[in-house]
DNA sequence: GGGAAGCCTTTTTTT
DNA sequence: AAGGCTTCCC
């Protein structure tokens, strides 16, 4: 029998899933088992053999990129359009959902999404209108709660605050929420809630949706909230439907996400509420080498309460994994930087190396060995484009063009270039919004009017609001990038980071034109969402939901630089994982609270099974933290890998290190020093008959009276009189 | 309104 | 150590 060609090329497990009956389906994914193959296959197959129009399915997942992957290789697959099939990102499917139904949802037409950034300014402010004190309560802790509150489904009303703190809480998510409502502002998780309680409380709509997604397939299933879990839920008919299927991938050892809302249990909740769900494991992998795979099997068996699932692969054994200790993060740095040159020299592309770190404060030190040793690296994970400040004040203009209720985009622009708008004034509008329960830009206009503001106050608020006015009506014909040009000239924001000094000032003008540009090319059908907004709205919900990932030239051949949890989905060649210490990974926070252990062994595995041919690990024992010297010993994760698997390398020379000159802050004449005086280098490994092995990070004196400091493994630090602690070298 | 000085915080990140 | 934020002062 001749296979089906969507089934060519795919293991007996992926073939099963991709292949299998109209049924709901919970597929166990392990890293590098094929997993978004299996999705794409599966959707082209409902569309292929059970012919089932792209206009009944519907794809999510966590970020943009993935969708778009999914998207792409969908209709590669296909050869044809996948327009009418829903496939984004819960935050981007929500969003549909309430544009096209913002009556039902209670909003007006032109709602704005507030991003993070305009969340917590937006909270800070509603603090300070409730006079509480600013030393007890941060606006951070208050965005945290009604985010986490959000995430549950929880509105105001459904928390007791019955503890003072939660009172205290509430009462602030009360008064954003309405502050929010009026300035008709929906923030991230809001999107979410908004929608589920749109479903939940209109059954035309929520019927006429669940007729509508016959197939429902959501990636990263480990990662889903409580709301995102009781959207699909109700979206596919609670598994009471006889007519809607959900297939569910995810891998619950790489459940990285649990600190903002994730909960892994959604994946065995899933098999409970829905029924008949049939289990696929993908555990064949066909990223890395045996010695990683065994390596990242034997950590995460640490953990209890897994799914159970062991990957394997048909590869070879390839290399041990080395682990270097070093002596300090610039020893660390200086390690990796040789070891990939080396790998440079022998015809390898840098690009195939990533260098994967707990904390991104861990990047610094890396950076400037790699631009000492003139490799070229590219970080990610820095601030996005639509974050910008410059381009943030931009967007806020345009926002309140769209809509005069934005309180939000209103606070950042109204003195934005100064224009004689203070403190004081500012103080007189809020007053008067909060008493008359109006938006800042009404009060404004009636404050200004009434001549509650005098002179010049008065002058400078009418003037602003005739600025906004006369912008709207003067480019309302115009085409979206020539709109956006003239709002950021006309407005002054141009002109006042032109007269700016700097290199900094030169790519904020820089980044404005840029926007303009990005207007220019900007597709608004790209996106079937924004098909009936207007093009600025279809911009602006374009700029917030999809912060504009960084695009730098891919074509460098460079080194890449992440945290372990923005390497997920990825796979390299090489991979170093650095800072593998106790403190810093597992981290000091993940310790002191209990079941935040698992999460970082999770992330030790997906940092572990990122890596195809080679993978080095690497810890420092000593490290400066925040500015303090800090004794850290080897992370327990590394004592979690099989021996035979782990390579110890031993400590680079430092007299060779040290005849290079001009190393800058990599010079280390120390530990030259240090051998000179004591008869030991710094970093040397030691033994000691009662304290065991350590290395050595320190000394002080000369001669018989010298002293060093020992980490020992097992005690810690130690400063012992070298004439009398009989070391053995080892 | 803007600059200097002092204080505080400090994991992980997407949307 | 370093950046962000507030406060203080002209």
């Amino acid at each position: 029998m001749t296979q089906h060609p969507l089934l060519e090329q795919l293991n007996d497990k992926q073939r099963a899933a991709v292949s299998a009956p109209e049924r709901h389906m919970l597929v166990l994914a392990g890293a590098g088992s094929g997993k978004t193959r299996v999705l794409v296959h599966r959707i082209a197959w409902l569309m292929q053999e059970v012919q089932l129009s792209p206009y009944s399915i519907m794809a999510v997942t966590f970020t943009n990129k993935a969708a778009a992957e999914m998207r792409g290789r969908v209709e590669e697959l296909m050869g044809s359009s996948t327009r009418a099939m829903w496939i984004g990102t819960f935050h981007g499917l929500a969003h549909r959902l309430l544009r096209a139904h913002y009556l039902d949802a209670k909003l007006p037409q032109n709602f704005q999404i507030l991003d993070s950034d305009d969340q917590q300014r937006m909270i800070k402010r509603i603090m300070r209108s409730l006079n509480l004190d600013e030393k007890r309560w941060s606006p951070k802790q208050a965005m945290w709660f009604i985010n986490a509150k959000k995430d549950e489904g929880l509105r105001p009303h459904h928390i007791d605050g019955y503890d003072f703190n939660e009172r205290t809480y509430k009462e602030i998510y009360d008064a954003y929420q309405v502050a929010c409502d009026r300035a008709g502002l929906v923030d991230f998780a809001e999107l979410l809630l908004r929608a589920h309680e749109l479903l939940r409380d209109n059954s035309i709509v929520r019927e006429h949706y669940q007729r509508r997604f016959r197939h429902i397939l959501v990636d990263e299933f480990q990662d889903t909230n409580a709301i995102q879990y009781a959207w699909v839920k109700l979206l596919s008919g609670g598994g009471e439907s006889t007519d809607n299927f959900v297939t569910i991938v995810g891998d619950d050892d790489q459940s990285i996400y649990g600190w903002r809302g994730a909960k892994i249990e959604n994946i065995h909740q899933f098999t409970r509420d829905f029924p008949n769900v049939e289990t696929i494991r993908l555990e064949q992998n066909y990223r890395s080498t045996n010695t990683i795979l065994s390596a990242a099997n034997s950590v995460i068996a640490n953990n209890s309460d897994r799914l159970g699932k062991e990957l394997w692969t048909e590869g070879g054994d390839g290399e041990p994994i080395d682990l270097y200790a070093a002596y300090n993060e610039m020893d660390e740095a200086r390690y990796i930087a040789g070891q990939i040159e080396s790998w440079h020299e022998q015809g390898n592309a840098l690009t195939d190396v990533a260098l994967l770190y707990r904390s991104n404060a861990q990047s610094r030190v890396l950076e400037e060995a790699l631009l000492h040793a003139r490799i070229p690296y590219r970080i990610y994970g820095g601030l996005r484009f639509f974050d910008r400040q410059e381009v943030k004040d931009a967007l806020s203009y345009l926002r309140l063009l769209v809509n005069r209720n934005d309180d939000a985009a209103f606070e950042r622009v109204i003195n934005t270039p100064t224009r004689g708008i203070g403190a004081r004034t500012l103080d007189i509008v809020r007053d008067g919004a909060r008493q008359r329960s109006i938006p800042l830009w009404d009060a404004a206009k009636q404050l200004a009017n009434e001549k509650v503001l005098t002179g010049r106050a008065a002058n400078a608020v009418l003037a602003f609001i005739d600025l906004m006015d006369t912008l709207e009506d003067d480019t309302a014909d115009f085409s979206l990038g020539r709109q956006v040009d003239t709002v950021i000239k006309n407005s002054g924001l141009m002109a006042m980071y032109q007269a700016e000094k700097g290199e900094k000032a030169e790519t904020r003008v820089e980044n404005l034109k840029e926007l303009v540009n990005a207007c220019d090319n900007f597709d608004q059908f790209d996106n079937a969402v924004n098909e009936e907004l207007t093009p600025l709205n279809a911009f602006l919900a374009h700029a917030a939901l999809e912060s504009g990932e960084e695009q730098a030239d891919e074509h460098q051949d460079a080194v890449q630089l992440m945290t372990l949890h923005s390497a997920k989905g990825l796979e390299f060649p090489l991979v170093f994982m650095c800072g593998v210490e106790e403190g810093l990974f597992p981290s000091q926070q993940s310790l002191d609270e209990s079941g935040r252990l698992a999460e970082e062994r999770r992330l030790c595995y997906v940092g572990m099974t990122r890596a195809m041919q080679k993978l080095v690990i690497t810890y420092a024992e000593q490290r400066r933290i925040y500015g303090k010297e800090m004794l850290h010993r080897a992370s327990r994760f590394i004592a979690e890998i099989p021996p035979e698997n782990l390579h110890h390398v031993r400590m680079v020379s430092r007299s060779q290190a040290d005849t290079t000159p001009a190393m800058g802050r990599f010079h280390s004449g120390a530990s030259h020093e240090a051998f000179a005086e004591t008869g030991y280098q710094l970093g040397q490994r030691v033994r000691h008959t009662k304290f065991g092995e350590g290395t050595v990070l320190n000394y002080e004196g000369s001669g018989a009276q010298s002293r060093i400091q020992i980490n020992f493994d097992d005690v810690g630090s130690k400063w012992l009189v070298v004439a009398y602690a009989r070391l053995d070298r080892c």
